[in-house]
RNA sequence: GGGCGAUUAGCUCAGUUGGUUAGAGCACUACCUUGACAUGGUAGGGGUCACAGGUUCGAAUCCUGUAUCGCCCA
């Protein structure tokens, strides 16, 4: 508004708009008005047909990326267009503890006081963790607003509420008193920075750039094939040898055979290893020897349990060696492994270096080289939970979309392996597993247990470890909304619909959600998964912080506003595909906006005062005041109703969002408004009137159409030009739905009319580009001559002169079937019929041919395809009727188009 | 090593069960300050659909192979 001020009635118009709309003000006006109503509010006592939708929960420590951004949007639209539908929507938000993440964060903030968290104490640092929390831990709160989510505010969770850790806890029992949870001591991912274990999917692979080092074993009995008297071995991270314990190879491996006996000397320590043979070694793989060291490499340890071996550790959790290293304890892994090849090469036992590429893992938090540790953990099996998760995506309960990565979790799903769920931190839910230390008992219980439930001695421990993050973040989907209590909300909106995610948490996140919902709330979590693409930079990068090349979102707000931001963000992220953005991107959203609110100022300023005409609620037809553009855009309005629509259902938000831009740009203003110029400068009042009635019905729709998808300058615009009258908000608008074929004939509105508009419009183009082909100014009225080619067309363009003569600058516009143009004019083949321009001066008669005789040329040479098709008796006989009748059709039309072309050469002399 | 995806105009991408003359936005060229909008208008130029085979009356689209790039898993 132009006073600023929030127009509930919505009479209060706007006496002048600016000629750019000014997104700043207006977008945190309206989303702190949308707030304060209540209208994200959802409501499981009002009934009706729920809709839910639960965001991803942020990462607590997070800050909006790009990926938010879209992600984000994308649920927007789906809540928006929902709730628009009439659906008692609820879209629920919150964020997750980030148990790792956030405890680094709290740590490098204590480290700079000089101070670590065992200073403080486990009760002290949680604390802390806490009061960080409060301070800094709702940032993406803040800036999601900035963006228009819609999500119901009042309900925001944190997995580390009361209530979801009650949910946790309740999981954590039920799973361990059925038998599917344990502890083992294991090989696990270990981020020696960290100080924890994590989960193979927190493991991150990258290709790295290695040695592969060959290192010689003596032999102190027995010799090689070759006669050589040690056997060499090859590994990527010598360090390990210290832990060694064997030597293997392949059974089949005929280079080793006669070494069984064998006893091999491991170098620096000495000690005495034994060859085993497994099939697991892969004889092609550097020498085909490998060493085996079972408490630092996790197939080592497979093998060392099946050779029965003791696993030798030699490394403390924070990567520096231990006792069993020898000379080398103290050290960090990576000196050691320096030191330990010195070493060996001093002694004459490294063979070759050669450099190798292979994939480490790294922690996804820190990225620190991840260090398989042999270590007591706690395990969920996952078998027995993954095997109905599985039947629910098979039969169709769920589904992804796109559609391929259904493939991507049956195999994740069938090759399941068991989840380590224990975290050696402070920060997060501990596991609720107690010891007893009189009798030894161990047992699982919610709240504080007042004594062992074995002997009843008072005197227990509870279990140091907490759990993995994803171990609340799995029960998302009900435990925010109130399980394990069976509240009105669970009944009412589970299983929810849409869920909205990337692709890097399918495994994490989605999949557990589907096999925790499934095993505690009774039924699927969701019906859909939508999978969006990685928002990425100009040239294809991930966007991150160490390259710099992220684009912050909300700058792009600042200078371009949150409706052009999420615009831009769909119009050019093709479903499931990456996507590619820079800052010009979102100029496609910001000139998409002005260009609405052009539109609107223009309607606006012919308006005047009446605002019958303005409202939104219903569109009166007079038969006889409808021009052929009126009946054409209404056709084309519904059209895109149908469209959008059936876009969205198919989550093909691009193709949505084309449908609107092409609608509201290329059809409404750029053909629609100005036919309509002519009519709203006429004489005729009652046909004036009729046209802004179109013209208000029009925009009313799209703005509701595009609402979802630009919410501030809709909503801004719906009160501006006072169709917010009747409901205060376009939140509360109906979703437009197509008028009803009994009104379109009432109102004389046929398909014909539609394709008599477009060909119209191809003739003012093809007039217009006759004019530029002969340097007529703009400005210049000329007439035009046309030759119609049918009796409708005739009728048809006989009543359309006006129209005609406006688009085309054209002083005088004749139409006549009878016409023969006796003198050489300019003409040009159109749908509709022959389009001449009676020059004053001379035509430039070869310049003339030449313009023609390419046009012919064209025609012929399609002509010559289609023949060749008819004249194929293969084509006739087994194409489809419907497309040999379409290349008849086409042909007719081609020779047709010929003869004109041939004759107005002719003409020419 | 296994799987998935991509390769279409200078750039970024659409092209939904194979069927008129392969589309859009940006960029580019020319003209235009016209009473909504220069964040704009009008018109225009621009593509051997990565490559090689195959299936078919017909292939950007289906199949096989090759190349390049990316992602996931091991």
């Amino acid at each position: 508004m132009a006073d600023g001020q929030v127009d509930p009635i919505g009479r209060n118009r706007l006496m002048s708009m600016d000629k750019h709309y000014d997104p700043h003000t207006i977008e945190a006006k309206w989303m702190a008005e949308w707030m304060k109503c209540g209208y994200f509010h959802g409501d499981a006592s009002k009934g009706g047909e729920p809709f839910c939708v639960m965001i991803p929960p942020p990462n607590v420590t997070g800050i909006l990326h790009m990926g938010h951004a879209l992600n984000n949007t994308i649920q927007d639209i789906l809540a928006r267009w929902r709730r628009m539908q009439g659906r008692n929507v609820v879209w629920i938000y919150g964020t997750d503890h980030a148990g790792i993440a956030t405890q680094n964060v709290v740590e490098r903030a204590l480290r700079k006081e000089g101070k670590h968290r065992e200073d403080l104490g486990r009760e002290a640092f949680i604390q802390r963790v806490w009061q960080w929390r409060e301070e800094y831990g709702n940032t993406i709160n803040r800036q999601l607003k900035c963006l228009g989510a819609s999500c119901d505010w009042e309900r925001e969770r944190f997995t580390m509420d009361e209530g979801l850790s009650d949910a946790v806890a309740e999981v954590f029992v039920r799973l361990y008193n059925k038998g599917l949870i344990y502890r083992a001591n294991y090989i696990i991912n270990w981020c020696p920075r960290c100080h924890t274990a994590l989960s193979d999917e927190e493991s991150e692979h990258n290709d790295t750039a290695g040695k592969l080092y060959y290192l010689r074993y003596p032999l102190r009995t027995g010799m090689t094939s070759e006669g050589k008297n040690y056997i060499v071995v090859a590994t990527t991270r010598p360090e390990t040898l210290l832990g060694d314990v064997a030597i293997a190879v392949n059974p089949e491996d005929r280079r080793y055979a006669g070494l069984d006996n064998s006893i091999i000397e491991l170098p620096i320590l000495g000690r005495h290893l034994t060859l085993i043979r497994d099939a697991f070694v892969d004889p092609a793989f550097g020498t085909g020897a490998v060493k085996v060291t079972p408490a630092h490499d996790p197939n080592d340890f497979d093998m060392g349990r099946r050779h029965n071996l003791t696993p030798i550790n030699v490394m403390h959790g924070d990567g520096r060696m231990n006792e069993a290293a020898g000379p080398y304890a103290g050290l960090d892994r990576f000196e050691c492994r320096e030191k330990i090849v010195a070493d060996l090469k001093a002694a004459g036992l490294v063979e070759k270096i050669d450099n190798h590429q292979h994939s480490v893992g790294h922690c996804y938090r820190c990225d620190t080289v991840v260090e398989p540790r042999l270590s007591p953990q706690w395990f969920v099996k996952m078998k027995p939970l993954a095997e109905p998760a599985l039947a629910a995506v098979n039969d169709g309960r769920i589904r992804f979309v796109p559609d391929r990565w259904t493939k991507v979790y049956q195999e994740w799903m069938e090759n399941i392996r068991d989840w380590c769920i224990s975290r050696q931190i402070w920060w997060g839910h501990r596991i609720p597993i107690f010891y007893c230390n009189d009798c030894r008992h161990e047992w699982a219980a919610k709240g504080t247990p007042e004594w062992c439930p074995k002997c009843g001695s008072k005197s227990y421990r509870q279990d140091e470890d907490v759990l993995d993050t994803w171990f609340s973040s799995w029960l998302w989907p009900f435990s925010t909304l109130g399980w394990p209590a069976q509240t009105e909300d669970l009944k009412f909106y589970y299983p929810t619909h849409d869920l909205v995610t990337a692709s890097e948490i399918i495994f994490f996140w989605v999949a557990r959600m589907i096999m925790a919902g499934i095993e505690f709330a009774g039924d699927i979590p969701f019906r859909t998964v939508y999978i969006h693409g990685t928002v990425r930079d100009d040239q294809g990068r991930k966007m991150s912080k160490s390259l710099g090349n992220s684009i912050d979102p909300l700058s792009i707000i600042e200078s371009y506003s949150a409706d052009a931001l999420r615009f831009s963000l769909m119009m050019i992220t093709a479903t499931g595909q990456d996507v590619y953005v820079s800052n010009e991107k979102f100029e496609i959203g910001r000139n998409f906006g002005t260009k609405l609110w052009n539109a609107a100022r223009f309607i606006q300023m012919n308006s005047g005062e009446d605002t019958t005409i303005t409202s939104a609620t219903g569109l009166e037809l007079d038969r006889t005041l409808l021009g052929a553009d009126d009946r054409h855009i209404l056709l084309r309005l519904n059209a895109a109703i149908e469209n959008c629509n059936a876009n969205l259902e198919k989550y093909r938000f691009n193709d949505a969002a084309q449908v609107l831009y092409e609608f509201v740009w290329h059809q409404y203003c750029d053909w629609y408004l100005e036919y309509a110029k002519d009519i709203l400068n006429g004489e005729d009042a009652a046909r004036r009137n009729q046209t802004l009635r179109v013209m208000h019905w029009c925009l009313s729709n799209a703005l509701r159409l595009l609402h979802p998808m630009m919410p501030f300058v809709t909503e801004e615009l719906w009160h501006a030009m006072g169709y917010a009258a009747s409901n205060g908000t376009i939140m509360k608008s109906s979703w437009p739905v197509c008028l009803p074929e009994d009104q379109l004939e009432t109102a004389g509105i046929s398909p014909a009319d539609s394709v008599y508009v477009d060909a119209k419009h191809e003739l003012v183009r093809l007039g217009r580009q006759l004019r530029a082909d002969y340097g007529i100014v703009p400005g210049r009225r000329i007439d035009y001559l046309i030759r119609p080619d049918t009796t409708d067309a005739s009728i048809r363009l006989e009543a359309d002169t006006a129209s005609l003569r406006a688009s085309l600058r054209a002083e005088k516009m004749t139409v006549d079937m009878g016409l023969s143009t006796e003198t050489a004019m300019p003409g040009v083949l159109t749908p509709l019929g022959m389009l001449y321009m009676p020059l004053d001066g001379v035509i430039d008669l070869a310049a003339e041919r030449a313009r023609l005789v390419s046009e012919l040329d064209k025609v012929n040479t399609h002509l010559d395809g289609a023949a060749r098709k008819l004249e194929n008796e293969k084509f006739i006989s087994k194409a489809p009727d419907a497309v040999v009748a379409q290349v008849r059709a086409t042909r007719d039309e081609l020779l047709e188009k010929q003869a004109k072309l041939q004759a107005q050469i002719a003409s020419l002399g």
